[in-house]
DNA sequence: AACAAGAGAGACCGATTGGTCTACTTATAG
DNA sequence: CTATAAGTAGACCAATCGGTCTCTCTTGTT
């Protein structure tokens, strides 16, 4: 593993666990091994590191999510198997993504405003989004699967953050069972 | 308005837009006018300020919420009610919360892991949750509302996550026609 | 009038922050 | 062989962090 990508993945590591703005540079050096020389001979600053992560981050959850809906199907099929994905992550069935704690890009954007980080943010969570219209286009017209797709949005969000803020495990369970009612 | 009030109110304020970790004390007392003897007078500490934060938003917030169910009635009137209040919010109808930028527990509980701040969103989120259920249990069993109010509470959460993450600011409408077909 | 308490201004503290710099070691490529 | 780049160790920097302390002024109580 290169330099950079080790600290990528341990920063990532503690800010997820700690939040980003309580963690120090030197603690991701101090976990890595690595010289401060080389961090900011490859990151400019604290701020593209953290960028960085996130779209580390991005990548590894699309990668995850969608060959999870990919593997169950087309259309509605793939809708659901969000929920399905949701509830393995909840209950640390997916060692790529790390032990539950939440959604990382909801707790980075709660820790900057009007702030690269937020655009990333919300570049993150719209990609989803179309994802899943992509998959209900062709079940319904454009304008009604562009809606059905905020709604499912809404659905997945929830699930997360019930399950990490409430501590409701099954929250993917119920969250379902509303998308499946939604689909119909 | 006294010293502790107004500095309460002032860290709420910065602690909202910014972050928790964000803001130092500094700050807060630079917005306040406050001189740093007397913060310390009052506040053990800047956790104790934090936690005590967190207990004026959770009585602003219940307060709110709860007037705004009772006012649609009672049953599944007052939990669909929520949907019409966190609408009114989203769109910065209601002075009393601040301009919208998301949930203040969801935003604190990121910024910390095995923490007291926690514990305190954790017990907002049930005590939601649970006036929910009180509102349910008279048309249905107990359990089955212990059910629904899980449920309410997904659809919530998803619709303040997706309005402030995702800037979709008719989160709310999109799971009210979700709680209507649930609550049916 | 006397006095204790509350509050303000701000100097000061050690620790930590993000970030720079020098000096030295390795490793790879022409 | 040599030149260039990557990496290490860690001293060092100004700024800021949360927090303490002294000194002064004001306020209300008796």
């Amino acid at each position: 593993m290169t330099k950079p990508d080790l600290l990528i993945h341990t920063a990532f590591k503690l800010f997820y666990e700690q939040g980003i703005h309580a963690v120090g540079i030197n603690t991701i050096l101090n976990e890595t091994g690595v010289a401060k020389k080389t961090l900011y001979h490859h990151f400019s600053s604290k701020e593209a590191l953290v960028e960085a992560v996130l779209k580390y981050r991005d990548h590894i959850f699309m990668d995850w999510l969608t060959s999870r809906m990919l593997a169950a199907g087309e259309g509605k099929a793939a809708v659901l198997a969000i929920f399905d994905a949701l509830d393995d992550w909840f209950h640390n069935q997916v060692p790529e993504l790390l032990p539950f704690k939440g959604c990382f890009f909801v707790k980075a954007n709660g820790e900057f405003s009007n702030h690269a980080v937020n655009a990333l943010c919300l570049r993150h969570k719209h990609n989803i989004t179309s994802f899943i219209q992509a998959n209900l286009v062709n079940s319904t017209s454009a304008l009604h699967a562009a809606e059905l797709a905020q709604s499912i949005s809404v659905l997945k969000e929830g699930a997360i953050a019930q399950a990490y803020v409430a501590g409701d495990l099954e929250a993917a369970k119920r969250a379902k069972a509303m998308a499946v009612a939604l689909l119909g």
